[in-house]
DNA sequence: TTGTATGCGTTATCAG
DNA sequence: CTGATAACGCATACAA
């Protein structure tokens, strides 16, 4: 079944049934003849073949997602922003997971004919991707050199977080973090963690003196990192922790309530990102909240300026803090 | 950069280096040959156009992964499951999120030349996709007539977790279960809720008398469905609730704190899943496990027989309960 | 407004 | 073991 079947069925050229299905109709073929294209092809039921049309033309309306771990809730939401905003532009976004750099051999597989371009959240291009020559790369919620980004306002976020914080009389603040090297959110973490130390000093606090955990990205390490920031004497114990992400939070409020911590009143807890979990926790979460669906639509809003030779803009995405339970007893 | 240029500067014809690229080169070419096809091509940066590639030989070592929800955390392990199984027969795995039908028109984008078959995890496939000469499906965690499916064995994991209640003595036991229509687990859960039943006949009370809720699968409706079942007089109240879900089960737990119950002591809660979530609540959760990536990866290996012409094996995958702090206290 | 001719980069068939 | 040669299905320059 291809356009040949169908012009000759419809008794027109193959290149008036390629016009009449790449939207080039316009001005050019009659209406009455994109008519009896349309009935021809629907009649034998024709559907344009992608890699054809791919191989011919150099262009495959097809861009690659490639995520550092599918399975956080976030990268769901990033993906759909994504999809929608490519869906309009006539475009498909694939998901590739990569999961500490196993995802490149999809990319590799990928990259020259199936899919004009990627957008890298959270994960590291590999030096093929960078090499001139090779498609289109938008970083996000990370930053490389040389390469257009879009990104969450996370020191913004931090700032209002530790402001509220501090507001509440809080001056012993921890942070738990996730692991260097492990790039979950990608390098925005260090902006995260420069707002912190910077509100400690602004009252007086020394950073290096506050209570600093870190863990991977699972919860028994995460409970594990927060309890021991947590079981000490009580001079020292931080009377609040910012953490790294709604998980990590959801570890430290775990902690709490393994050592017989009330939250809020013995321990204030923030997280990041907003997920439905915050609601589902006892008490619910105060959080720094992003629209990760328009990350996702700007991220690929920008990888199209750059398919279509315009000047891609970098962008940054306010962020918002919602307060709750976790902070002030309702 | 084609293999005509990388046959020119080794000195052979395309056709050698297509053999070379494509693996067909063991006992035709020499090894020498093969050698010097690849420096070649290193030095060039070549790379094979996936586009040529699917179009002539009409395969595209690609498989569409289509998802109710992306935001899921069970899927994104399933995704990775397929995705290993995938990468080690040389082939790559896209997602596609359905959100409720609107993947659809990324399936018709792909399913020409650029896929050749797609896995529908709790997403219901078109009429186009049933057609005769729809490329093949696999059913994952749902079953659609004359479709080979992969599923959970979900009837024994409940099962598992109605014994573990009635053994402790429990016989109020209500149900907290997804809307209908709402198939983010698929028909797998009548098959759950057809064991809560049994149970209940079994021990002498009727299912028809106990607490069902139903909700929408969002933090806010959880809770509140969690809370008309448990906010009655206590001789009504059960004394137990089997959720569909961990994040259903969450919102039974946040609505027991809000309430003033205490978990297990008042109320024992069950879900479904083990998502990282179990661990982080307080108590950690009791729940039926399943392995996600053993789900995946079969739903793989069955649509790779169909893709290779055998015969597909439906396949149940089993269950196994994990008993946590929310039906026995620690 | 429509048709003709050509080639995108690869794989497959068949000779040598 | 290797090389000509012919498609795969579509899009585009150009002609009519």
């Amino acid at each position: 079944m291809t356009s040949v079947d169908v012009a000759k069925k419809a008794g027109v050229s193959q290149t008036t049934v390629s016009l009449v299905f790449s939207g080039k109709a316009g001005g050019r073929i009659s209406a009455a003849t994109v008519e009896a294209v349309r009935a021809a092809a629907a009649e034998l039921g024709y559907r344009p073949n992608a890699a054809a049309r791919a191989l011919r033309s150099g262009t495959a309306s097809a861009v690659g997602l490639v995520v550092r771990d599918v399975t956080h809730p976030f990268f769901g939401r990033t993906l759909r922003g994504a999809q929608k905003a490519a869906s309009e532009a006539g475009h498909v976004v694939v998901l590739i997971d990569d999961n500490y750099g196993r995802g490149d051999a999809a990319v590799e597989a990928l990259r020259d004919g199936a899919i004009d371009g990627f957008l890298y959240f959270a994960a590291v291009p590999s030096e093929a991707m960078r090499a001139p020559g090779a498609p289109p790369v938008v970083m996000v919620e990370s930053v490389e050199e040389g390469l257009p980004f879009v990104r969450l306002d996370s020191e913004g976020g931090a700032d209002a977080a530790m402001r509220h914080l501090v507001e509440l009389g809080h001056t012993r603040i921890g942070s738990l973090r996730l692991e260097a090297g492990d790039l979950h959110g990608g390098q925005t973490f260090d902006l995260r963690h420069a707002a912190w130390a910077e509100h400690l000093r602004a009252i007086g606090a020394d950073p290096a003196a506050q209570a600093v955990g870190t863990t991977a990205f699972d919860a028994d390490s995460t409970i594990a990192a927060a309890r021991a920031m947590l079981d000490v004497p009580v001079a020292e114990r931080p009377t609040a922790i910012l953490a790294d992400d709604d998980l990590l939070a959801a570890g430290v409020v775990a902690a709490c309530h393994q050592l017989g911590l009330r939250v809020p009143q013995d321990v204030a807890v923030v997280g990041f990102d907003d997920l439905e979990l915050a609601r589902l926790m006892s008490p619910p979460l105060t959080t720094v909240a992003f629209d990760a669906e328009a990350l996702g639509a700007a991220a690929f809003e920008t990888l199209l300026a750059k398919l279509q030779g315009r000047r891609p803009r970098d962008r940054v995405l306010e962020s918002r803090l919602i307060v709750r339970g976790s902070t002030v007893a309702e």
